[in-house]
DNA sequence: AGGCTCATGTAACCGGTTACATGATTAT
DNA sequence: ATAATCATGTAACCGGTTACATGAGCCT
């Protein structure tokens, strides 16, 4: 349900093509919503229909032609009726396999549970340097476009990082009880 | 994919029915996966289907009857292989529609996101209360199961309390970031 | 009388994934 | 030469959600 109002969202900051649309997910919605490109050109079709975008065919000699979207203003109130929505249960449930995993560990033996801890701690590291560098990239944005923006998008930066952060103190946590446990379990 | 290991897994402990295995699902992987009952029994049909799940079929008489299905020789192995198995790019991607909304809060007035943030600090709050719930009910089982089991499931409720205890800090962080940014923004 | 528990499912639908398919232009 | 970029999609499939449907027995 909510790549329609992430499209959308991105749609209100400007027209754009479901190519590059596709690439605005990859670069700034990724860390909390993936969406691949099968999917984004279906979606498009259907907002169109349901008089939520227009769309404009645009011939061009030296690439492929292009279909440019935009929002409409019916697209627009849909829109700001979701964003203004209040909480629901739905925005709270995770789905995670790796706790899954870690659920059923007890049929594995001690020293398979650290190794995955510590490839799982492994991991969240290198998240962090990302999250590091996609916090400068929008700092150099946030000179450009409209800083009231661009304060947002650092709350989601900063939510990952913080994400990988306890997820890094966890796993160590863990590691240390399972390797406590060894001598007197 | 998960539903699959999370029926398996459940049934490695001891034969179920459908209707059982919702509630298990309900009462203890409800954190980190969540199942309706008509998808647990389709995946049962197929998992029985595939040679993972043998079922026999119960008669009652005071009780509608009832399958009880249990793993297979086959269904342990593919259990266990996907529990061994190393982890992949899609065991740490997270999806959050909330984090969504907040990526487009820049169309919403500061007071209005700022509404929100408590909301959603306030929703952590009450999680917060029911993992140290979960974790008693864990400690009271595990003097009765394998501990080497409620070990690995105590880290799974541990992550999900670390998790609230994260998002409120993190709602904390941003409602004083936009507090203070309303002086001199 | 009314609601909960036990116990099964089907049907329609929606959302998401993977693989397939094309083809010019531009940069290394 | 070759790989990447630009730009569109279709088809088949799988996984998940919502609503519908039944019906006995037990508790208040």
């Amino acid at each position: 349900m909510s790549l329609k109002f992430g499209l959308l969202g991105i749609l209100n900051y400007g027209s754009s093509t479901g190519y590059d649309l596709k690439k605005a997910f990859d670069s700034s919605l990724s860390f909390f919503w993936q969406a691949h490109k099968s999917q984004i050109y279906k979606e498009l079709t259907s907002l169109e229909r349901d008089g939520f975008l227009s769309v404009e065919n645009v011939v061009q000699l030296d690439r492929p032609n292009k279909k440019v979207y935009s929002l409409t203003d019916r697209g627009r109130e849909e829109f700001l009726g979701w964003l203004k929505s209040d909480l629901s249960e739905g925005d709270f449930q995770v789905r995670d396999t790796f706790l899954m995993k870690v659920f059923f560990w007890g049929e594995l033996d001690r020293e398979e549970a650290c190794r995955k801890l510590e490839a799982y701690r492994g991991i969240h590291e290198k998240k962090l340097e990302s999250y590091q560098a996609v916090a400068g990239h929008i700092r150099d944005y946030s000179a450009l476009v409209d800083p009231e923006k661009a304060r947002y998008w650092e709350f989601t930066a900063r939510f990952g990082y913080r994400y990988s952060e306890n997820c890094i103190e966890w796993a160590e946590e863990a590691i240390h009880l399972l390797k406590e446990g060894e001598n007197h379990g």
